[in-house]
DNA sequence: GGGTATATTGAAAGTCACTTTCAACTAGCG
DNA sequence: CGCTAGTTGAAAGTGACTTTCAATATACCC
């Protein structure tokens, strides 16, 4: 899996002629090894400790190559900042958001995505991509 | 219903120790009189035509008002500005959003809020509230 | 391997869309 | 009216990216 998304973004760079680097192996490795939805921010701490040299403008363009490459998929959640999350081909979700700690749960419900295609199909829309997000108390947090 | 959240609105300024301003009123009566999804920028541009002396903070101040009084609720469509819509009382609506024109269409649907509170349920979390938003062509850019 | 044409990098400067500050104004009350 | 606290507008400040640019690295070609 991790293998994999590797090499769809080897691919995709060498398609476009682009250089593999050490820096962009490194973010590579540590966007891969991590499955939480990470804004750039964090990642770029979290690599900073074990790669000092390594700037914030690297991290930030190359997380969009990766989302050009479609090995990663941009999120926004309200709270100014971009986040990055894994995505594989044709693979979709949407997310369950804890308002108070942050948690965050992924999921699927093929019953909502249809409706949504009935609705759209009612207004005479193509939907392209939807976005469909739970805000509340998580488990723990309700308590 | 304008004349009822202009109500809303006063009460709720009254209530908080806020005074009523020739400028508060402009903005109120400009934000009621258009059931478009402004932006602050679109909304303040559209005020200056008119009231030239109105800055931009107080226009971004106000709004924030409308939102905390429970008469406008912000939004975000992901294209970095922060729209504003009408809001009602325990009122609830998604939105479809053409990426080509940028057209918005609001719809409602009890179907899918009932599936959302069965997802939420199964992982335990508690919802708030939640975003839905379709995007694609709209009948007039699918031609 | 050395020479070159390109792509990349990191630091710093620049953007954008708000947000806050602050001195000069009002409203509203007594 | 005279005060006091809330408002305003211009300008400065923020936060999160984005872009610029001179210095480096790569990938080829010989």
């Amino acid at each position: 899996m991790k293998q994999e998304k590797k090499k769809i973004f080897q691919e995709y760079a060498a398609a476009r002629g682009l250089k593999s680097t050490r820096q962009r192996d490194i973010i590579l490795d540590s966007f891969l090894s991590t499955d939480r939805h990470l804004s750039i921010e964090e990642l770029y701490l979290q690599l900073r400790e074990k790669h000092p040299g390594i700037g914030y403008a690297t991290v930030y363009r190359t997380l969009k190559l990766f989302a050009e490459s479609g090995i990663a998929r941009e999120i926004h959640f309200g709270d100014g900042q971009t986040r990055y999350e894994h995505q594989a081909e044709g693979e979709h979700h949407d997310h369950l958001v804890c308002t108070r700690c942050g948690a965050i749960v992924e999921f699927e419900n093929e019953a909502i995505e249809k409706l949504q295609d009935e609705i759209a199909a009612g207004y005479g829309f193509l939907i392209k991509n939807h976005k469909l997000e739970l805000y509340g108390l998580c488990a723990k947090c309700r308590k």
